[in-house]
DNA sequence: AGCCGCAATCTTGTCGACAAATAATATGCA
DNA sequence: TGCATATTATTTGTCGACAAGATTGCGGCT
């Protein structure tokens, strides 16, 4: 007989890579809000989902929450963080930074294969904006300025605006309605001249632009939610 | 009988809370450098001398690793992290970055429970100072300015300060032979212009002040270390 | 003697189970 | 009926053990 299930013969994973499975998959669905904010995380039901133990859920969990993408009370349950719209300046203001940032740095530190991963990358994007993908339209938009980032070689910079970019995944989530029609085309033109400096190796342009970018975002979904006071570094 | 060790009764830890002990305790061990750089770290040994199983040590590594604190190699040693001097310019770039943001920031945002705290930090560092103990002088600066970034109020701004504090402190732990006598009054002095312009929500000069005070650390320890080219946004 | 391959050992990743802490439910009393 | 308390149940933190990879040491071969 043997009616009941199969004994399910072992998934053949490999070893060492279990929590960095369920650790890409689990934040992916977060900044794409399949998981939204608050949702509840539990253990053992992802166990069950992935079919391991709970050690390498747990050190999942452990990696994500000090990225601050899952918030866990001790000993209680731990859930989705979830993103406050009143801390929206700080958001902004750190965004905006690292966009000039950024910006400045790949424009002198550039060289011909960061190049070619920037444009891959604005590639991908406008494939997206062509096809009115607004999930994809968003990851490949924070992939496009993480590349400008990793042309920086700023490893400090770069971990923060992963970071912010993140965030700013679940943010546009919520909101990418008012950037369906009008925006994306605009976005496209930016990006490319940002690449434009950074190719030419003109630092001010690129830092300028990168304001200029940030600053697009920023009105954008500040007419949806209020921020008050605004970081003015140096003008 | 039983002259072999007793069975040593339990250490009545409390719950939930292994984890963070031995993440504390092993974190300001890689800071002070106990735990030089490339240090290797056993799991077991650690087990023994926490007395309590490998389960929340892997958890505290995870965190630390997430940190960049220690790195590990999939499926082979995990050793401390080793500070690279080749790469001190975006360090630099960023830790000065850092500073004139969180000081401008600061004297916007700040609160009378905020100067309080910055003020007492400035009491513990310039008693270290006074006592010229270099370990209390890094541990006390760096908390000085971590508690000017709080009042600045913006996660992501401080979040990355403190890793790069804490980076400082492992570097100035390997030169502070240089600051013992001349530099440490100067830094006292600076500190408390810092204040006041904090104090008087004047945040031109804090975010002046603050770049000023970085490059006195820039100058002093690029005496030593060789970085080449610097960020210069927006002078 | 030097190099290659095999065996033994050590370290890490994973697992299932237990115990503590909290949440949920039921029970007793006013 | 409503509230306080006790009991149950769920969930998290911890533990000891096992197995896969990797490292080291040994032995054999050219």
């Amino acid at each position: 007989m043997n009616a009941t299930k199969t004994p399910s013969p072992p998934p053949e994973r490999k070893r060492g890579l279990g929590a960095r499975l369920v650790y890409d998959l689990l934040r992916d669905e977060i900044l794409d809000l399949v998981l939204p904010p608050g949702s509840p995380i539990d253990e053992v039901q992802l166990a069950e989902r992935f079919e391991m133990s709970r050690t390498p859920i747990r050190e999942a969990l452990v990696r994500l929450a000090g990225e601050g993408l899952i918030a866990t009370l001790p000993n209680r349950s731990t859930m989705v963080a979830n993103l406050d719209f009143l801390n929206m300046a700080p958001f902004f203001d750190a965004l905006t930074l690292m966009y000039r940032v950024t910006g400045q740095l790949a424009a002198r530190n550039r060289r011909p294969e960061d190049l070619e991963a920037i444009r891959a990358r604005q590639a991908e994007f406008s494939a997206a904006v062509a096809a009115q993908d607004a999930l994809a339209m968003i990851a490949t938009n924070a992939a496009f300025h993480a590349a400008i980032a990793e042309a920086g070689r700023n490893p400090y910079f770069n971990s923060l605006f992963s970071r912010l970019l993140d965030e700013g995944r679940r943010f546009l989530r919520l909101y990418y309605q008012s950037f369906e029609d009008r925006l994306p085309q605009r976005f496209v033109d930016e990006h490319e001249a940002m690449i434009a400096a950074i190719e030419a190796g003109d630092a001010e342009t690129a830092e300028r632009l990168g304001k200029a970018h940030a600053e697009q975002i920023v009105v954008q979904i500040r007419k949806l939610v209020i921020g008050e006071q605004r970081l003015d570094i140096a003008l």
